[in-house]
DNA sequence: ATGGTCACG
DNA sequence: ACGTACGTGACCATT
């Protein structure tokens, strides 16, 4: 039997995979970033050809740098290529460690490509006598190599398919012999590797002369035979190109290889390197393949043992740890309105589920839950807390919230179902709430099943699994704290905000509406009067049809489905046709209408006349807060008849008010302290209107000078550019100046605040060592394009990792203002109702006001010591509209 | 379900 | 040359 020698192309390979996944480059990323398409494809060609082959040697060569010994012969060689993209080039290192780990030898050599080791080897074996060899490659070229005792396999499109060349193959498919190949190579070039051979000479022709001639030698030596006169000028024209584009094609059997045959034993895999390897990659298939008994603990779906709990059982909870985990299952998301139709208790010996919510109100249930001293594990703390208060119990001592954990370590990893959070986090051993109640009109809860109790059971073990490797992970990011003294008592403060709730009185809403209402059929009436035709108003595609078929206004800009109607098109068109401006006012009108009034009217608990928000602690990429249920975060400001809504917003007892308190430019203050600019922070120090400072800095104008408002608003322009990541494009679309313009404030900006141009470029750089970006208390985003070779991706990760520490560390401090806050209001009855990112809101007893008009401010500013210091301003009145 | 629009910081 | 400002949620029309 001869030996089995198998050589593979590692560069073409890898190539080939790469882009064979291009489409779902996104799916293939591990927890870290990492790109793992073609890690991913490289290790299912593996598999397959080491099942296929047993080989008892095996190397995998690679291409060593961009120069060879081909490019001293011809400059242009493999010129004009794209650069590999970085998505690619980053694996390249991990696709090493892959096939070392497996217990293939790898090898490059300088000066040479992977081909010429490849074709070395191959050589070499062939005068040793006794092996068969099997190249496998993506380049067609290595199948030059084709012989009696060498077969050639070249990927098609998905790699793991090959299609063999051997000696014949190659005469039935090319008409030649492999040997022959570089003869026809020769004739005419090779276009990916930037090389010409004769003009006007193709597959066809090259193959016809080398049939008859042998090869290109042959040629000259008969050219009297050569038939064609166009052909034969261009074949002596082209005669030196012919014979370096033949050199180039040929693979150098002779390279100064520092191996031999003897070194590349296949030695099979390295199963604990290889094991932690997959681990890493987050290759959850091949690592079931390696260790399916490690899989099945973990990653089947498998039986756990539990009790029905009972009025009868119950008291066997009194002898649980003083650590355990919790669940309490709801019919809705609304937590607020939601009834619990489930409950699931237990530590890991011990678990119980029940499906009467009753038995929440046994004694020795409420004993546990509101003794601090037994640690309760969670998935979503705020939640929890909120569905006990319902039933008038208060939740203590809450451990580990498995929601909020998950997504301190990566905000991406936000569901706010259990198992997909779990799954993130490599426990499979339980449902998504989709996979046991259905989705849309078909979820139902299957309360009186076993199916159901058992899913309960499935999420407290899948929390208490995951609970020291993701306590340990949080340390690993230094985020301990982050979690302990930030976001842990911020579940429990937001949930007391949500419970208080903010009174909003109906007859005010309602008595705006019927005046809205009024004016929106005025305005109807004028519109279909302009048109001359009814049509749907709200419709941007009839609407679009109005303006710019019928009545023919300029179109400024499209949008995928059509004509854009959007405000600043509408503004511009606004001159030319009074019909706009009727629609312009009518949007205003129909969104106060639909989404401020009959919005929020139907939101409005009748039981206590209040709104209870729900904030989302665990969904932004930067650590705000979000509202939902409904959005107090966006409630009208800008327009005085959009304002008004706001007096609708008032205090839940007379003999109160409403009271508000805002950081006054925290992003551009936090800017300033990160950067560590000097003439900004000055500006701060100084007590100077920021953008008026910056308008005088980067207009040059005098300290006696006047800022006008025209320049202080192109300034702030600039302000606000710089905090979203600037870019000449967007600041010129923003404000209207053209692009140069645009690019010469930047430029003015970063020439006067030379902290903040070091900033920027050094925060990108960070991003793009580390793949992700943090903010003062460590939060931490993952930008995964930020190597991207697609310009749009990066530029929007470069963007981000601007933005990203600054907004989120303004999210960190007032969240840390609002904790100290809640410790503070204890004994009063002032309380903290809504947070919309820069601003809290209070309601106060008029006999605390003084009072409160002190702390509210000292405890947001000294929420966090920065460089400079923070600006706090607090107004108040008897609505939210006063309060201003 | 998705896209367009518009409300907020 | 590429074609964008950062972060959200609700409503409506359309598919």
């Amino acid at each position: 039997m001869p030996k089995k020698l198998l050589l593979i192309d590692g560069n073409s390979i890898a190539f080939k995979a790469f882009f064979a996944l291009y489409q779902s480059l996104d799916r293939f990323t591990n927890s870290e970033g990492l790109h793992t398409s073609a890690i991913y494809g490289f290790n299912r060609m593996l598999d397959k050809v080491l099942a296929a082959e047993q080989p008892d040697e095996a190397l995998v060569a690679f291409d060593a740098g961009k120069t060879t010994f081909r490019t001293e012969k011809y400059d242009g060689y493999k010129g004009g290529r794209s650069k590999t993209p970085n998505e690619l080039s980053e694996q390249m290192p991990f696709i090493r460690e892959l096939v070392e780990d497996r217990g293939i030898k790898t090898y490059e050599l300088a000066n040479y490509e992977a081909d010429d080791i490849i074709g070395t080897l191959t050589k070499e074996a062939e005068d040793t006598g006794d092996y068969a060899v099997t190249v496998i490659t993506g380049d067609r070229d290595l199948t030059q190599l084709t012989s009696k005792m060498t077969t050639v396999q070249v990927s098609k499109k998905g790699v793991t398919e090959l299609e063999t060349y051997t000696p014949d193959y190659v005469l039935e498919k090319l008409g030649v012999r492999p040997d022959q190949i570089v003869e026809i190579k020769g004739l005419k070039g090779d276009t990916s590797d930037n090389y010409p051979g004769v003009t006007k000479v193709g597959d066809k022709t090259a193959q016809k002369l080398i049939q008859q001639f042998g090869s290109i030698a042959g040629i000259y030596d008969h050219f009297d035979d050569v038939s064609g006169n166009k052909l034969r000028e261009n074949l002596l024209a082209d005669r030196d190109k012919a014979e370096l584009a033949r050199e180039l094609a040929t693979i150098n059997r002779q390279a100064p290889l520092t191996i031999s045959l003897a070194d590349c034993k296949y030695t099979g895999p390295d199963t604990p390197k290889l094991i932690d390897f997959y681990e890493r990659m987050d290759f959850k298939s091949f690592l079931a393949a390696m260790d399916p008994e490690a899989v099945n603990d973990q990653d089947v779906y498998s039986e756990i043992k539990f009790q029905q709990l009972t009025a009868k059982n119950i008291s066997e909870l009194a002898s649980l740890d003083s650590e355990i985990e919790l669940q309490i299952e709801l019919d809705d998301e609304n937590y607020h309105t939601a009834q619990i139709v489930g409950l699931a208790l237990g530590d890991k010996d011990h678990w119980y589920a029940t499906n009467d919510a009753e038995l929440l109100h046994n004694e020795v249930v409420v004993k546990i839950l509101e003794t601090a001293d037994v640690k309760k594990n969670v998935f979503d703390a705020k939640k929890t807390y909120v569905a006990l208060n319902n039933l008038g119990i208060k939740l203590a001592g809450v451990n580990f919230d498995l929601l909020l954990a998950s997504y301190l370590l990566n905000p991406a990893n936000n569901s706010n179902d259990v198992a997909v959070v779990a799954r993130e986090h490599e426990y499979q051993n339980v449902k998504t709430d989709e996979e046991v109640y259905g989705k849309g009109a078909k979820r139902s809860i299957p309360v009186d099943q076993p199916v159901f109790l058992e899913h309960l059971v499935h999420k407290i073990a899948a929390i208490s699994n995951l609970k020291v490797d993701l306590f340990a992970d949080l340390d690993k990011h230094n985020q301990t704290d982050l979690y302990w003294k930030m976001e842990l008592p911020m579940a429990l403060v937001l949930a007391r905000m949500e419970i208080a709730g903010i009174t909003v009185k109906a007859s005010r809403l309602e008595e705006m509406g019927s005046k809205l209402k009024e004016r929106m059929a005025e305005l109807e009436v004028e519109i279909y009067r302009q048109a001359g035709e009814e049509f749907n108003i709200g419709s941007p595609k009839q609407l679009g049809h109005i303006l710019f078929d019928k009545l023919k206004l300029p179109v400024i800009k499209k949008t995928k489905t059509g004509y854009s109607t959007a405000v600043d098109v509408l503004e511009k068109l606004a001159p030319d046709a009074p019909i706009v401006q009727s629609v312009l006012d009518y949007r205003q009108v129909s969104k106060l209408l639909s989404t401020y009034i009959t919005g929020l009217l139907k939101v409005i608990n009748p039981a206590d006349g209040k709104i209870h928000t729900r904030y989302l602690q665990t969904l932004t990429a930067t650590g705000r807060l979000s509202s939902v249920d409904p959005n107090l975060q966006n409630i009208p400001i800008r327009s005085e008849e959009g304002k008004q809504i706001r007096s609708a917003f008032v205090p839940s007892q007379s003999e109160e008010v409403i009271f508000s308190s805002d950081y006054s430019q925290i992003e551009l203050r936090v800017l300033a302290s990160i950067s560590g600019d000097q003439n900004m922070q000055e500006a701060f120090r100084e007590g100077e209107d920021i953008h008026a400072a910056t308008a005088r800095r980067i207009f040059g104008l005098d300290s006696n000078e006047q800022v006008t408002p025209e320049l202080r608003r192109q300034a702030k322009a600039v302000n606000f550019g710089i905090v979203y990541g600037i870019s000449d494009y967007g600041l010129a679309q923003n404000t209207g100046i053209t692009r140069k313009q645009a690019k010469q404030f930047i430029d003015r900006y970063f020439e006067e605040y030379p902290g903040v141009k070091q900033y920027v470029s050094e925060i990108v750089d960070f991003a793009k060592d580390h793949g992700y970006v943090e903010t003062l208390e460590k939060r931490r985003r993952y930008l995964p394009d930020i190597n991207s070779s697609n310009f749009n991706r990066r530029s929007f990760a470069e963007r981000t990792a601007m933005n990203t520490p600054i907004q989120g560390s303004a999210a960190d401090i007032i969240k840390k203002a609002m904790i100290k806050m809640d410790k503070a209001l204890e004994g009063y009855q002032t309380k903290m109702l809504l947070q919309v990112h820069d601003e809290l809101i209070f309601e106060v007893p008029l006999s605390e006001l003084d009072e409160i008009k002190k702390i509210v401010p000292q405890i947001m500013d000294s929420a966090v010591k920065l460089a400079i210091p923070l600006k706090v301003e607090s107004h108040y009145g008897k609505t939210w509209y006063d309060a201003k």
